[in-house]
DNA sequence: AATTGCCTCAACCGCAATATA
DNA sequence: ATATATTGCGGTTGAGGCAAT
């Protein structure tokens, strides 16, 4: 027996809200708030919409302050440093960032900001050369270790990898990942990144996880407790930590050269092996 | 001008965590 | 202590727009 759904679908309205139905759950929000309860509000507010719906669409867009568009090198660059350290836990890193949603962020991550990172070839649009890309494929015993001096020391959270794998080492997913000395190794016999069911392992938040997450980090990355521990209780702690780490990566505040530079050439590296 | 394929982003889905009865 | 309801989150999808052919 499945889970109970949150409301009937066959009575509400799915897809694009029009500017009406805007209106309407602003207006009722900023006159009578939430009522902690989005379940009820869209009964309340006379819409045919899902509780969860008028939530996302409150949060990502009618709210107060929410900005769009146009991040900044600054925003990228906390993005970054974050994503590094804890990865994709959107919320928390768009916590840092006033006036952003995590969805915005996730989008940003996916569509941009990660290819302007590790610089995807520009041919993307060629059929051939994303055949190319897709379908290049190593060894299953193959042993790959990559030299990145600049990454000695920082925590690379594991998702960083996954967040590539599926342009640039998809093959590679199924290989575990570790971190020894100043290189990073791929295959071999070293404990895999990823759960036994195959998911991701950054996948909950609870203190359990947290203490699996830390065991995976120290496997992954032999190079000191102390960039291994993250304090999740009070994200605004995350700001300090991960940032001082990845502010290793620059030789002065007005470039970003060396970070892009840290990370493209692991994604090369990755790539061209 | 029409077609094809890629990119973006708003929105949905399912699950885990948390709150409440 | 347990069951149920609700919230919050991250992953994924798909419509629409755009660029290339």
């Amino acid at each position: 027996m499945g889970r109970a759904p949150c409301c009937d679908k066959a009575k509400v309205k799915k897809g694009t809200w029009s500017p009406e139905e805007d209106k309407q759950l602003k207006e009722y929000i900023e006159r009578h708030g939430t009522g902690r309860n989005w379940i009820a509000l869209p009964q309340k507010a006379g819409l045919r919409r899902c509780g969860k719906s008028c939530r996302l669409r409150w949060l990502n867009y009618l709210r107060p302050n929410i900005k769009h568009g146009d991040f900044s090198d600054e925003e990228d660059r906390i993005i970054c440093s974050l994503f590094v350290s804890i990865g994709s836990r959107w919320s928390i890193i768009a916590g840092q960032l006033p006036g952003r949603t995590d969805n915005d962020i996730k989008n940003y991550w996916n569509t941009k900001l990660k290819k302007k990172l590790f610089d995807q070839p520009p041919s993307h649009r060629n059929p051939h050369h994303q055949q190319h890309y897709r379908t290049q494929s190593f060894s299953s015993n193959l042993e790959m270790a990559v030299p990145f001096p600049d990454l000695e020391g920082i925590p690379i959270h594991p998702s960083l990898f996954d967040s590539l794998t599926p342009t640039f080492f998809s093959p590679l997913c199924q290989r575990p990942a570790y971190q020894s000395g100043n290189l990073i190794m791929f295959g071999g016999d070293q404990p895999s990144c990823s759960s036994s069911d195959g998911s991701s392992i950054h996948t909950g938040y609870g203190s359990e996880h947290m203490s699996s997450e830390n065991h995976l980090h120290e496997k992954l990355l032999p190079c000191g407790e102390a960039s291994l521990r993250y304090e999740f209780d009070e994200p605004s702690q995350l700001h300090a930590c991960p940032v001082d780490a990845f502010d290793k990566l620059y030789l002065d505040s007005k470039s970003s050269a060396t970070m892009d530079m840290s990370l493209r050439n692991m994604a090369r590296a990755i790539y061209h092996c």
